[in-house]
DNA sequence: TTGTAGGCGTTATCAG
DNA sequence: CTGATAACGCCTACAA
């Protein structure tokens, strides 16, 4: 199975200057060992002839492969329609960038296989650490990952899900009270929400900090769970705004859903903002050039990704990580969204 | 550096089995070589403790790593608003998973650095084969790839531009004159075009086609270079629209700047489509659900992606592959375009 | 300061 | 059919 072309070993260099194998191995890793002519002298050859370290003798040697693995687990229609995927990649990748680490991706369409995916990881150490994606309330994947040494894990969610594994989240309670008590300011007493899936954490979370600050506030909160799909989106919206006594303000959990609430609402001749309020808990390009243009929590998803990227590191490093919050949200106001009118 | 926990080797498995290693080996690699008593017994006990292959060890041997790799290399600012990304890798990751391979990626702020991840690669032997996107005229990476015969690389672009390298492309030929026809049977004779970068291999495909067409059919067509960015795009649009002939028809090479567009047009008071019609090269959810909707090119991205898979993985097994073009082009007709109204 | 030898975990060769 | 043994390329004691 190895026919492989021509590559450039550290024998090969070590011949090449005249000097045993593990001298060249010190001069080319900056260790002490060898003389300084030679390593000079051995820099110069392995220069001249193109070494590079092998990644999977490295690998071997170094039980660290330099990458960190992430699984994507959207059903294919959701996925396509995701900014918040790509963003978080681009800092991630950004940042593991600087370190030298690459980002191995698998995809899954079930969950059972992504269990198998992350034990095959345990088991054959493809990557040096793991980041959990959408995490769900008892999700088997924080008890795997949390059953083991070998691999350590960040969990892109709220602590109280990730059963003591270090974890990155946004505050989502204090986004939620930020929501609504601008739509309480405007005068809405009827609002609504459109959820994400009631089995993730982050939306637990939500639902959590909407009812009890609704409550608080004495609103009238209804709220609706949905798949973050377009299709769902306006479902929702459209048996919302059938009740008797229909929201005046609804909020949406991602910016997709947001947007085919305009066009729900435009369907049925219902005025925005005028007559309803939107609001998306994601922003994006799309909430910004929509007609009208959506007001929308701005959370630097990029940055996330650069922050989860660094935290991972450390953890590779075999440095202690605490749960980290992020508390970067905030509001921007834009057309759909206003006072009551009566 | 060696601080690994209890990982199960084969030599565990053979001590454990009371058999010798390469039966071992043998066993869980289903060859000819043990007797099958000791196969199942093997088995049983590989299975029992939990043993699955070193992914480094076995990369080592087989000089290879069952990874292809991909470079990301967008400005932030596109990269967070771009939906093709997205969709090509999920249709990628899908494909590759089917065999067991996973996508690798880095990203890089700059061409150079991308260079310098490629050769990095090829020496290194980290990636079986190479995915290289956005190809440019006289693209420095397809160069590389093409003078060395270490790792296998698919280029998704115009085989004119890929140097005798394996490529798989859209036919945008086929694309530009499908819209242009289309635009022409609606009796616009003014029509306009914010195209991409114009260094981009298909770019330069498209901007030949819609020329060649337009003066075939002998319509006044102009074209402006952007970069992809809504900005751009408003700044193009503006600028089109403000001439003293202004174009009554204008296609976008992708989605987002078709939609900001839609927001220049309304800023200017001009009527969609009754005075403006507006075609994007890129569908997506976007151009669904904007008001109004936008005509688009639908191109099944994400069945891109799963062909360059293909493609990928003949490549690896060392298979020939010539040149694939793809001509599913199909136009979506929603309500940004019409007839034109004089 | 240098070179030799052994290990990382697997697969493949070649005797028995 | 089995079991040593070498090889993959790198790192690192350890000995010279």
């Amino acid at each position: 199975m190895n026919s492989e072309r021509n590559r450039v070993t550290i024998s090969d260099v070590a011949k090449a200057s005249g000097v045993s194998n593990s001298a060249v191995s010190y001069a080319l890793n900056g260790k002490a060992g060898v003389s300084s002519d030679t390593r000079q002298q051995v820099l110069a050859v392995a220069q001249r002839m193109g070494w590079r370290p092998n990644s999977a003798a490295k690998a071997l040697s170094d039980a660290a492969t330099h990458s960190v693995g992430m699984i994507l687990t959207y059903a294919m229609s959701v996925l396509s329609v995701e900014s918040y995927t790509t963003e978080l990649m681009a800092g991630l990748t950004a940042e593991l960038e600087r370190k030298g680490y690459s980002l191995l991706i698998r995809s899954s369409s079930s969950h059972e296989y992504e269990l198998t995916v992350l034990q095959e990881w345990i088991a054959s150490g493809a990557v040096d650490a793991v980041l959990v994606l959408n995490v769900e309330l008892n999700d088997p994947r924080i008890s795997l990952l949390q059953s083991q040494h070998r691999i350590p894990a960040l969990a892109l969610c709220n602590p109280m899900f990730s059963q003591g594994l270090p974890s990155l989240s946004s505050n989502e309670s204090d986004a939620a009270h930020l929501i609504i008590d601008y739509l309480h300011e405007l005068g809405h007493t009827r609002i609504a929400r459109v959820a994400g899936p009631e089995r993730l954490g982050h939306t637990f979370i939500r639902d959590n900090a909407f009812m009890e600050e609704a409550a608080a506030l004495g609103l009238q909160y209804s709220c609706l769970h949905a798949d973050y799909s377009p299709e769902d989106g306006l479902r929702c919206t459209k048996r919302l705004l059938s009740l008797p006594h229909a929201p005046t303000a609804i909020v949406y959990d991602n910016d997709v859903m947001a947007l085919s609430a305009l066009k729900a609402s435009n369907d049925m001749g219902i005025a925005v903002p005028e007559a309803l309020s939107i609001v998306s808990w994601d922003d994006s390009f799309m909430c910004e050039v929509s007609v009208p243009s959506i007001t929308a929590l701005n959370r630097n998803v990029v940055g996330t990704g650069r922050l989860a990227a660094q935290l991972i590191l450390q953890l590779i490093e075999g440095k202690d990580v605490d749960s980290v919050s992020e508390t970067d949200n905030e509001l921007v106001f834009r057309e759909s969204s206003g006072p009551v009118h009566k």
